[in-house]
DNA sequence: CTCTTGATCTTCT
DNA sequence: GAAGATCAAGAGC
């Protein structure tokens, strides 16, 4: 009965299979300018598939680079209700983009998932995208669904039930910010977020260092 | 390496 | 009709 299945591969994070707690509806109920950057280095799972989340954005309400600036719409509808939810739209047409919805009941706010580095079900994210190197995986809120499996079933899902996991980071990392990409409107708001020095981001910082 | 373009769904003007 | 919280492939340097 001594089975041992063998870690799996990572290159840059050796403690990858121990997850911190999960997190659950409490951790959404706040602002999204705490929660974002508090979710870079969490664990974020679909059916057992996914990695680490290493950049997000955060959108809120009351600026117009938002889905919700204008209010409630069949596709925004769930940002309007309860936090700790997700959020999925479609993108040009093409692709499907993954929110976590946050604040308190009457705040429409959430942020956007833009990376992960990939550490669980890495065959699986492979046979879904075709093949790719690790690095470029889920570098991006459009590659990520696709790796995940993640499509409009998954649009007001709870984030602390299946087939959905979200664990809490066990350190504090460094975090990079820096303004929102692909948007026109509200460009200045440094509301993007990321794990310093990371190879998995859909773009480098600006005053990021990388390679 | 950078730049351009096609793919094509939802919302807004 | 146009724009958009994107991506991949192809052209050019």
């Amino acid at each position: 009965m001594t089975k041992h299945t063998p870690p799996p591969a990572s290159d840059t994070v050796n403690s990858v299979t121990r997850l911190g707690k999960r997190l659950n509806r409490s951790f959404f109920a706040r602002s999204v300018h705490e929660v974002a950057p508090e979710l870079i280095g969490a664990t974020m799972l679909v059916d057992g598939v996914g990695g680490i989340i290493v950049e997000v954005e955060a959108y809120h309400q009351s600026e117009p680079a938002a889905h919700s600036y204008r209010g409630p719409t069949p596709r925004t509808m769930v940002m309007f209700g309860p936090p700790g939810v997700a959020y999925v739209y479609r993108s040009y047409g093409i692709h499907w983009c993954i929110n976590f919805v946050c604040e308190p009941e009457g705040s429409a706010a959430a942020v956007l998932i833009r990376a992960l580095q990939p550490t669980h079900g890495i065959p699986a994210m492979r046979r879904r995208r075709g093949l790719h190197d690790e690095r470029t995986l889920c570098s991006g809120p459009g590659k990520l669904t696709g790796a995940l499996a993640i499509t409009n079933r998954h649009n007001g899902l709870a984030l602390d039930a299946p087939p959905i996991e979200i664990h809490a980071r066990r350190e504090a990392p460094e975090i990079a910010s820096g303004p929102r990409i692909g948007i026109t409107k509200a460009v200045e708001l440094p509301w993007r977020y990321g794990l310093k020095g990371s190879r998995f981001l859909s773009k480098a910082f600006p005053d990021d260092k990388l390679r």
